[in-house]
DNA sequence: ACTCCAATTGAAAGTGGAAGTCATAATACG
DNA sequence: CGTATTATGACTTCCACTTTCAATTGGAGT
């Protein structure tokens, strides 16, 4: 997965004519090595331990080619920061949200997606994509 | 329904021990007489109109004021403006959200709502509240 | 290896929407 | 009325990005 990543983003930086850096590497390392929904201030501090001259914009930026080069995904999870998680080939999947810890699971419904599908196609509505979350109080912070 | 929202906002004032205004008054009947989904510069440019005198700050903080009453709920599309609909009682939809013209449909599926129980169910999640929306293109900008 | 230039970086400044401040004004009620 | 309390509106601050810019770096082509 993390060879899988690596690779695609490689391509990407070439077939955009961009450059490889260090930083690039590292903030790769940084995010894929990482849970997943993290925020840009999030994976900026974590990657700051060690490398305390790489700054907060070259992470903004970095993060944002990252969901370009399509492993990474923005999420709004309404706490008010954008946060990122990895992004499979074609994978999907949607989020249960606790609202007292901060937790975030996935789950995958095909009978919801399709339920959704019939929604849209009887308006003649064509979806480019949707967002399903559910939140509310986590198994563990229930006990 | 506005003769409604009117009463519960008017009750919700006095159970507060808060005051009754004309800006209230102003801002409540903008609100109701709009579309739906508006956001908070929209609805003062709006009132604006009419009442040159009305403040950005005033409007803001009255809709929190009719979320907090019931009559409206705070939403938020990806546009990075919060917007607010007419809450009626106890009732829930869901929404189709144009990326083209910005026109947002709502719809209601129970068996989406039931298969969301389930899943949340399942993990001994317990659901608050959920956002379900369908990002793409409507109808009309189909044509 | 060396040049050269476009791409990149990091610090700092800028942005836009939301939220807070405060002096003045308006309301409720005895 | 008179007064205590709440509301208002202009302005400021906050916050999470987002852009700018001078200095640096990558790497294609000598
Ligand atoms: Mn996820
Ligand atoms: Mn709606
Ligand atoms: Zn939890
Ligand atoms: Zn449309």
């Amino acid at each position: 997965m993390k060879r899988a990543m690596t690779k695609i983003f490689a391509d990407f930086i070439a077939r955009r004519g961009l450059k490889s850096t260090k930083q690039r590497d590292i903030i790769l390392d940084g995010f894929l090595a990482s849970d997943r929904h993290l925020s840009i201030e999030e994976l900026y501090l974590k990657i700051r331990a060690s490398h305390p001259n790489i700054g907060y914009a070259t992470v903004y930026r970095t993060l944002k080619l990252f969901a370009e080069a399509g492993i990474a995904r923005e999420m709004q999870f309404g706490d008010g920061q954008t946060r990122y998680e990895h992004a499979g080939e074609g994978e999907h999947h949607d989020h249960l949200v606790c609202t007292r810890c901060g937790s975030i699971e996935e789950f995958e419904n095909e009978t919801i997606e399709q339920l959704q599908a019939e929604v849209a196609n009887s308006r003649g509505f064509l979806i480019e994509k949707h967002r399903l979350e559910l939140y509310g109080v986590c198994g563990s912070c229930r006990k």
